[in-house]
RNA sequence: CGGGGAGUGGCGCAGCCCGGUAGCGCGUCUGCUUUGGGAGCAGAGGGUCGCAGGUUCGAAUCCUGUCUCCCCGACCA
């Protein structure tokens, strides 16, 4: 672990307490807070800035991929909800639901929904939006000619949660759904595992959070789901983060709001229908995946700044001289690209000293810090910390010198080597903490023995059972508080048999503790 | 939603048992001195004690209700 002299700059470790850490983080790198709403919170500058960095990315993907954004109500009527009866089943515990058009006073001062003003049909608050666009759907699409049908929005939805926790699972939440409609189910199918290809690549290369994308058994697919796949992220706890979800939903959902279409033969054939989406749940995972005992380490690509300059600012003549400096190397950084854009660099002239200033920056994860004092800049210097190489090894803050000219010149390689070494310590420690030598339930048990901390996830070949045998297996687990996240795409067929049903095991799963 | 814990200046906490007009640390502000690596000294400002009722001459403190947060569980695309 860490030297005993360094004082980090949160007070709560990770080894220490996870759960207390976690939430530090984002109170002290100024992300979100409570609003008072109970489950739902107020996601601050910071926070937001990485969301939208996260956004610009992805819709710029889902963009090339040919589908159009669109906007839908956020309120659906109940009858328009109640048509697909696993969808209903799936939701209907947790919805927000408007029953009344007007307010009125109660005569002591306060307000109550005017009885007068009830609603006729109650809408209910989105908490995913298959139904209402499978209306839309309906109307747009007659004959073949008209698909595939590719839309996405960008919105909130709301899940009236029974427990939250910041980014994780709040009870509103900001996400894009992708909806779309295809002639049959091998189109359909394209589609889906496209936008799950799209979610592991973002997650990789963009939010550098390794991550397995795979399909989720039946017992963990989404409410009226043929099939469902999903992206699964291991936190530094261990602990399982499903990050990101696509659903072939076969002719359900046509069927349920009638998204019908001519074919070539003049017959009205269902469409098969898809829907996937990430939400602002991938912010928890970049906190729980890059996180370390003083903040936040922001990957360079969602970074809303890159780069922060502090002048050492003595509030006396030769202040002016040090801005100035400053202002220039801002402006040199400021035309460099990184990771396929222009480097993005705060120059932080607000009063106090640098070195105070330097702390808020270090927990809120900018990857590279500069400051500047009156000599750098005499002598064309600058003083640079890596967000990702904190610490030297005597305990000292790792402040590297080098000319202003190199350090230009190497700073888009630098933000790009910081995204990679991001990657590459993520992926380490993920791999390091996959176990392949479990083959029976009590060697499951023995494994994630209790602790705080959980060792990480089992990789095992089962027997795929479905039904009430698949219920059988689930409850073993749950016995362990243990899930299956999902079969990898691309994995081998494994040997040996099942060790849940001991039938030969003809598919890999991961199991794992989860969030 | 069940069990447990907690709400007191921006943040972290004490005070509550045993009612008597609210305190500490950090941060903030002012001044002076320092200052190339998380400054020192002195002074100052800042709180409807989550909210609403109740008991009482008097409530942060006792009682009732309620809201919000945290942990465990159940639930969870």
């Amino acid at each position: 672990m860490t030297q005993p002299s360094i004082k980090h700059a949160l007070s709560v470790t990770r080894e220490s307490d996870f759960a207390a850490w976690y939430q530090e983080v984002i109170a002290e790198a100024e992300m979100a807070e409570e609003s008072g709403v109970r489950g739902c919170m107020v996601i601050k500058p910071w926070g937001y800035g990485i969301w939208e960095r996260i956004q610009q990315i992805m819709d710029g993907r889902i963009k090339e991929a040919g589908v159009q954004n669109c906007y839908f109500p956020l309120f659906i009527p109940l009858s328009y909800f109640a048509k697909e009866a696993e969808h209903v089943e799936g939701f209907a515990k947790e919805m927000a639901v408007v029953t009344h058009h007007r307010l009125v006073s109660d005569g002591k001062g306060g307000l109550v929904p005017d009885p007068e003003a009830r609603l006729e049909e109650p809408l209910v608050v989105r908490p995913t939006s298959e139904t209402v666009i499978g209306a839309a759907m309906a109307r747009w699409i007659q004959s073949w000619r008209d698909l595939p049908l590719l839309t996405n929005q960008w919105a909130n939805v709301v899940r009236w949660e029974m427990r939250t926790r910041m980014f994780l699972r709040t009870s509103e939440f900001l996400w894009q759904e992708g909806h779309t409609a295809h002639a049959d189910r091998s189109d359909a199918m394209a589609e889906t595992l496209r936008a799950l290809e799209m979610y592991r690549s973002f997650s990789e290369d963009v939010l550098a959070m390794p991550v397995i994308a795979g399909e989720k058994p039946e017992n963990e697919r989404f409410p009226g789901a043929v099939a469902t796949y999903s992206i699964e992220a291991m936190m530094q706890d261990g602990k399982a983060l499903q990050a990101g979800t696509s659903h072939y939903l076969g002719t359900a959902f046509a069927e349920a709001a009638g998204i019908r279409y001519q074919d070539r033969e003049g017959q009205q054939t269902l469409c098969h229908t898809t829907s996937w989406g990430v939400s602002t749940r991938m912010i928890g995972g970049v906190i729980m995946t890059h996180g370390d005992d003083d903040g936040l380490r922001v990957p360079p690509a969602i970074a809303p700044h890159q780069i922060v300059i502090l002048p050492m600012l003595r509030e006396d003549d030769g202040d002016a001289a040090l801005l100035a400096y400053c202002e220039t190397l801002r402006a040199e950084l400021a035309q460099q690209s990184a990771l396929g854009e222009r480097v993005r660099v705060l120059l932080d002239k607000r009063p106090g000293k640098a070195t105070q200033k330097r702390w808020g920056w270090v927990k809120k994860g900018v990857p590279l810090i500069l400051e500047i004092g009156g000599r750098d800049a005499a002598g064309e210097q600058v003083s640079a910390l890596r967000r990702d190489r904190l610490w030297r090894a005597d305990g000292k803050v790792n402040f590297v010198g080098q000319s202003r000219g190199d350090f230009v010149a190497g700073a888009a390689d630098a933000l790009e080597d910081v995204q990679r070494s991001l990657h590459a310590e993520a992926t380490a420690r993920r791999d390091a903490q996959i176990e392949r030598g479990v083959s029976t339930l009590d060697g499951l048990a023995d494994y994630f023995a209790e602790g705080n901390r959980y060792p990480g996830w089992v990789e095992l070949g089962w027997s795929r059972p479905t039904g009430a045998a698949l219920e059988a297996v689930v409850a073993k687990l749950k016995a362990l508080k243990l899930t299956i996240r999902n079969t990898p795409m691309d994995a081998p067929a494994p040997g040996g048999t099942c060790p849940f049903t001991g039938e030969p095991a003809v598919e890999t799963i991961y199991v794992a503790r989860s969030y």
